[in-house]
DNA sequence: AAATAACATTGATATATGTCAATAATGAGA
DNA sequence: TCTCATTATTGACATATATCAATGTTATTT
């Protein structure tokens, strides 16, 4: 049962006192999903404000042939499109989630009434907002700008996990094919970029590689 | 000279009074710029809250090849790179004149402490950032979802002044080559959905055009 | 109006990446 | 440990779009 407990943990609900976390609580619903649920689609309208409670959520977009780009994953205590909410548009993306999980979601006409003048809470929706334009970014900074090797090459500088996903998640993620991706894995072994033992791929040669993205 | 006059015309500050106004003013400066002239570039550290008085302004990346990616025009009364400003973060992306014009820089800390706590100028920064997300979302719906015939479709069919624009400027927009533009064109009129007449198209189908993007 | 520059079209070709099919490697359940 | 299912790799080929070069068209300057 969704308590003022959980709503504390949240962190942008921190500054929250005991009156205004019973308001929130009062305004506001949990709903579980099991993986692969979707929460929303595109184009649907969005009528609460989102935040991801437990599981991951991923925000995809449907191309023509039907591949699913995917735009970003949410962790908990995330807002998720509330782009979407504060102007009563459709949602720009689909939203699905990965494994179980759950999600707070909040009548968001009053809470524009009851919270949109604490300056701590709109601090907060900008940060939230900041946040969403650097994902979106980020998207077109690896997407657009840069081609499949350059891409492979960033991700796996700039984010550690990458070396431990699956390769056709990864490839999903660089919106590439598995075999593609394969190649441009085989090209850095060959160019001495990266060492595969056990399985997995290790970098060698950090440096290198960075020269492909920057 | 900036005065409290061109700032009362700017729609983000309307509603501000007098003292505000001179608040504002005693916080800011213009700066002008000749066509072509870069306002910054992608990775500088953003010093000011930047807003467009006259002129329009490109907002581009650059690939390895040395194509730039345009993300956004903007027009006069529009911030510009805000979230960089608010995060403390270099800029995403580069700016520049695409004609004469210029800007109005306002002393973004001072900004902070005497606006933000005022609701009707935190919804416009909302209105802003949210405008942001619709403009990069719309990239990545242009871009990374379609093919480039129906990103012609989608262009000409969604921006009246497409047709109009020259093609070498209507492709790099589109993030196509002038020729790919010219092919599709063709085709577009083989097909009976567009016709030449002195030299500019005009849309005969666009139920047609719609189903190739939708 | 002629000359020149800017822009648009067309064809031939190159390139990156996707698609499909076959095979290999890996991991999970019996 | 063996078997089956999943995932990864490889090769052959297809496709979309870029590139380059030639030519045609339109706009601008003198």
């Amino acid at each position: 049962m969704l308590s003022i407990e959980t709503l504390k943990k949240i962190g942008i609900f921190h500054n929250l006192n005991e009156r205004e976390l019973k308001l929130l609580l009062s305004i506001s619903r949990t709903r579980n999903f099991e993986q692969g649920k979707v929460l929303f689609y595109e184009k649907d309208k969005a009528k609460y404000l989102t935040l991801v409670l437990t599981g991951v959520v991923k925000i995809y977009k449907v191309d023509p042939k039907n591949n699913e780009i995917i735009l970003h994953r949410f962790i908990p205590n995330h807002f998720v499109a509330e782009m979407a909410v504060f102007e009563k548009l459709p949602y720009p993306a689909s939203a699905a989630f990965e494994t179980d999980g759950s999600v707070l979601e909040i009548d968001f006409e009053k809470f524009k009434e009851y919270f949109f003048s604490n300056p701590e809470i709109t601090l907060e929706l900008f940060k939230s907002l900041t946040q969403k334009i650097k994902y979106l970014d980020n998207v077109i900074a690896l997407t657009v700008v840069l081609d499949s090797t350059a891409r492979v090459a960033k991700y796996i500088c700039e984010n550690s996990e990458a070396l431990s996903m699956k390769h056709n998640k990864l490839a999903q993620y660089l919106h590439i094919t598995p075999e593609t991706l394969s190649r441009i894995f085989k090209k850095f072994s060959k160019l001495g970029f990266v060492a595969k033992n056990a399985g997995t791929y290790t970098i060698l040669d950090k440096e290198s590689l960075e020269i492909l993205f920057e």
